[in-house]
DNA sequence: TATGAATGAGATTTCATTCAT
DNA sequence: AATGAATGAAATCTCATTCAT
């Protein structure tokens, strides 16, 4: 039961130019590059060869652009993650609708937006590096996570307010909204890269859940 | 579980008493010290040496009982989980009572008796290292992951069979069931660790969780 | 004109055998050969491997007993010093002759006990390494320069005060009969080692430089 | 000083104006800093982005005028000690006064002229570095330390022979010349920086160690 | 059974050197 | 002539693994 050793597949290098000056784009390409690489194998499990080998450059030039490994992990979890939070919040704001539909509209949004795309992988490396990367963890935690707990709530605050769901406890009614969708999220990453049967996929998956949600927080009928 | 090289997904019954009953108490005391570090820094984070002090010995003395870091992973993770799963399988069914409340009995199972228990660093730990050992992330997922969604698959359709539960899409609503709980169990051995503030302890969880789901699953009231 | 591209000879290992466990004399062994390379080719440019390889052992086993390359270095001369430091101050305190004597058994006790030996190394070292060691190179100072400047200052102050040499600057004079020792002890591990004319070995040395400080430090005969 | 592959011991006379008048201020830049920074760290300790940065150029410009780390090293020693030896020769040959005060114009030059000087700071480099680059040694050796002696020694010999001075073994002598002004070198660019009390600045430096010579050289008084 | 000193492969990091611009 | 991004060899350091005791 041997693990993935690193399928250390010395790829052919491109057969481009070799030495390619691209001081503007190198660091996002590193960035990338580090981010595939730390979300498969972790912080520590990550070799910067690889990293530098999947940015088409040497282990030497990674330390042109950052000071050592760990500036490097926590520049991919800071550069990937400021670019994906402002879009969120600002469908909240304006939205017009009913709350339902809010709540449609803003899990449809992470399910396409971010669930299947790479930010996604984000997700899973941080959970498993919180606790060898406490600082990081506090950053993830209050530009990630705490909104995101907080724009649920305030959805759901909404539509109790105007008596489109019934009354819920609201902070713990969040875990029951963020929860699954995470739990794809974390899965695409993992379970789902080595066990075919194991990818939830289904394109029904949004819709059963929204549904699911709508039905749970739906106000009571009063008895007659 | 002795080292063997045929890979095997299914968990053997556990060996009956042999011989060498001395020698396994210093394997467990090794699995137990094991789990906690890799739970807490991922495999390659790992060091044997932390390993065997938490097991109150030393470097060298791990070899004797496992060949290589590797396995002592492997025995960690498979010694872990081989005892929580076939019981809850016999509750199932053997139950009598209502659905509901076969939900809530499985459910508060799960939340005392694995989320806020050691083994609970399991979740974690495998979702963060599928990737990099998928013959373990295969094991783990034929022995926990299947099992336990074929659980509440079956409660779902025993529900929804004797009108209890309105008829729902039983595999996807598996997943709504599912993730809270583990969002919970990841959540403590991660962010939970560093960020006082981001624990979800409350008592009030479980049972605010399973009146949700009653909710989103009661059946729905025939128009008029 | 190359330079002595470190002459990388790989030494046979001596046919003693391989796993050896020496953990007492260990220290020991590592910081006579620390100081050997270090004092040959200067802190940057020694290389953990030769020091290792000159001490019997391997790489990783410096980092048994030095926590970096820094480490063994301020070990190194350190402990070296501690030895050499006490044993001069007891010749001064009780010496009983005349001062030109005590001159005399001062100069001749360094340069049979330090000049010619191992630890003489060390100031050639510390000469090139103080403006890179700040710490150390203060250490060095307080413990050997102005212990060793104040022990000469005394035997003037005595030569003088018992009317046995003229009066001089003492401050001043110290220099002028510490630099000649120091100027053979430093060229033995410098120039000497590549330049075999370069060496002074002459065993008149002594005599002669004793003769040329009495002559000098002789009080002037009163003009008649 | 083209590299010539052919080892010369002995300095050619300087170069006749050539073509390249202007590509020749650039290596003087560079073997000023050059010589900055070998003297602070020694030659491998010394990197090569600090010697480019003090000379206000880039890493890449060096090796338009070196080849080499190696050459530049070279390069530095031999083209700052080039200058100053052959006129104190001159000196010697034409002085016309006594022998003291031909002692004391020849060290006085030594002091204001080197010792305080940027060039000092190769004493001190060449002593760390013997051991590693012999050949080169060997050049600073016969081109600066022998012409020095025998300089010495010279004058030695003049005032012995004019009863100046009383007989003394000269070889031997010329150490106790030599050395305290080097003491004093050496100290300037090693322990003076880094220690503000290691300083030996005084100015009666000079004429008290003159004196002490003088006084060590004197005649004898005929026995009544 | 247990130890822990020693090993050595492999990782990160540095920096002299190259070379396209 | 000059730059500076990129390279890659070599250094320091770590740690899983071995083995004599």
């Amino acid at each position: 039961m041997a693990p993935v050793s690193t399928p250390r597949t010395t790829i052919d290098p491109p057969p481009g130019p070799r030495r390619e000056r691209r001081k503007e784009a190198r660091p996002g390409e590193l960035i990338d590059a580090a981010l595939d690489v730390f979300a498969d194998r972790g912080f520590a499990g990550a070799r910067l060869e690889d990293i530098a080998q999947r940015a088409g450059v040497t282990k030497g030039t990674v330390y042109l652009y950052f000071a050592s490994k760990q500036e490097l992990f926590e520049a991919a979890v800071r550069h990937t993650l400021v670019s994906s939070i402002a879009r969120a919040h600002a469908t909240v704001r304006d939205f017009e609708g009913t709350t339902p539909e809010l709540l449609r509209t803003v899990l449809s949004a992470w399910w396409h937006g971010v669930v299947r795309t790479k930010a996604a992988a984000l997700g899973k490396l941080m959970l498993a590096e919180a606790t060898n990367f406490p600082e990081l963890a506090r950053f993830y935690y209050d530009n990630v996570i705490e909104p995101g707990r907080r724009l649920q709530a305030r959805i759901l605050e909404r539509g109790i307010a105007r008596g489109e769901f019934r009354p819920v406890p609201v902070e713990l009614t969040v875990n029951f909204i963020i929860a699954p969708l995470l739990y794809v999220q974390y899965n695409q990453h993992s379970f789902a890269q080595v066990i075919p049967g194991a990818a939830i996929d289904d394109d029904g998956f949004l819709d059963a859940f929204v549904e699911h949600l709508l039905a749970a927080l739906a106000p009571r009928e009063p008895p007659p």
